[in-house]
DNA sequence: GTCTATAGTTGGATAGAC
DNA sequence: GTCTATCCAACTATAGAC
């Protein structure tokens, strides 16, 4: 679909700036805005940098100048987007810290915390369907790039919680918090990548897609607050 | 790197049969096996089918005599792992339901019903690192095939846990059921692609490599229940 | 900064010998 | 059924004009 009309006609506006050709100062946004939304649909490997450049408008080379490498591209487009929710995740986890003092954190807000910031993230407008993927294939893709860009962006943020968490939950072992926590991770991944959008739907059974991010989160926030708090019979 | 030695002397052996070139039939299986490996390590497309067959001690032309194409043998492999679990869930939940009558089904059984067979296909011992990813894949790999074969396969398998899981819980709202199933599988994909061994794993923190397999699904059952038992301040 | 042109690899798929 | 050899398309990356 994305890049036919290969060897199209001139487009029948008078001048010469067609569709593309804009402000030149911002070919390197749009090479991030067409990376991250090809990489996101087809991965990192399934999107040629061929692809990538013809639908931000411009060519390989420019590419090649603005980020040297493809794989290059690929950081730059996942930093775009992490790092914002990276502070905004330590910025309500400051402010949670700074209200409750001493005591012990309320594990909704921590959770709101940790959650929120990736929903507002994905909910611009012209981005919600961009940064759909993004986040999950940080999860499931192979290049080594990823897995050291994710610990780069998310370290500090994973210790930070964890030790929120244990803040929140004074009576439980370590060892519970960090599992927990991984099961944490499974839903947002599996929500923020958009799966709710494409799931069968059975006969007679409601569709998700009509769902409000903020029911969604909501309804999360519950979800594993009552799996956080649930107590253990098993694991050891 | 692939295909270097390019006109290679004899191997010193005595005979023909070295390292590959065993029995002619299994020749498929042996695909089936390598590319399961390496889908999973680097995805469909970062895994080229010249690097499976190697892997294989085959070639190419022979993966295309058995399977027709790239793309369909990514569907063998997906199928051959994903048909016994679809299977087992089967089963166990018939059982379930025989010896639940006309009454609500257990909500722990059910899960354990769901979420077993998973484990126990990953455990069998020559394919636990196979089998790693691929399940996490079906549900955030971009190839077209994927998505239809994903209907095809868990189709049903949802729209039966999606009944039991109302069954469990009868005075719950469909929507929730539907949208706390959706936690569930981000839970278990997560867990299954087995993001718990690579977790950065913070100072002072303990690793969770060590758990066992019952270990995390006893507390991912827990941890389920717990969510979908909470009840619901938000969603409408 | 952005383009055209091209270098140099590697990809999936096929033909035909055995 | 499995191999070798080959086709051709697509890829990343670079060089050099403008």
């Amino acid at each position: 679909m994305t890049g036919s009309e290969p060897a199209a006609a001139p487009a029948p506006l008078p001048a010469a700036p067609g569709p593309r050709r804009r402000h030149p100062e911002d070919t390197k946004e749009r090479l991030l805005d067409a990376a991250e939304r090809l990489f996101a649909e087809r991965g990192f490997e399934g999107a040629s940098l061929r692809a990538v450049t013809h639908a931000a408008g411009t060519s390989v080379s420019a590419a090649h100048y603005h980020f040297g490498s493809k794989e290059a591209l690929l950081v730059a487009t996942i930093r775009r987007r992490a790092e914002p929710v990276v502070r905004a995740r330590a910025a309500r986890l400051d402010e949670i810290e700074r209200r409750a003092g001493a005591g012990p954190l309320p594990l909704e807000e921590v959770l709101d915390a940790f959650l929120r910031p990736i929903f507002e993230e994905r909910a611009r407008p012209e981005r919600s369907d961009d940064f759909r993927r993004i986040a999950a294939r940080l999860f499931s893709d192979p290049p080594r790039v990823v897995a050291s860009l994710k610990r780069e962006v998310f370290g500090s943020t994973a210790e930070r919680f964890l030790d929120a968490l244990a803040r929140a939950l004074p009576e439980k072992p370590r060892m519970l918090i960090a599992l927990d926590l991984q099961f944490l991770v499974g839903v947002m991944v599996h929500v923020t990548s958009g799966h709710l959008r494409d799931v069968p739907a059975p006969r007679g059974w409601p569709r998700l897609e009509g769902l409000s991010d903020d029911a969604v989160l909501g309804r999360m926030i519950e979800f594993v607050a009552a799996g956080l708090r649930a107590p253990r019979r098993s694991l050891r």
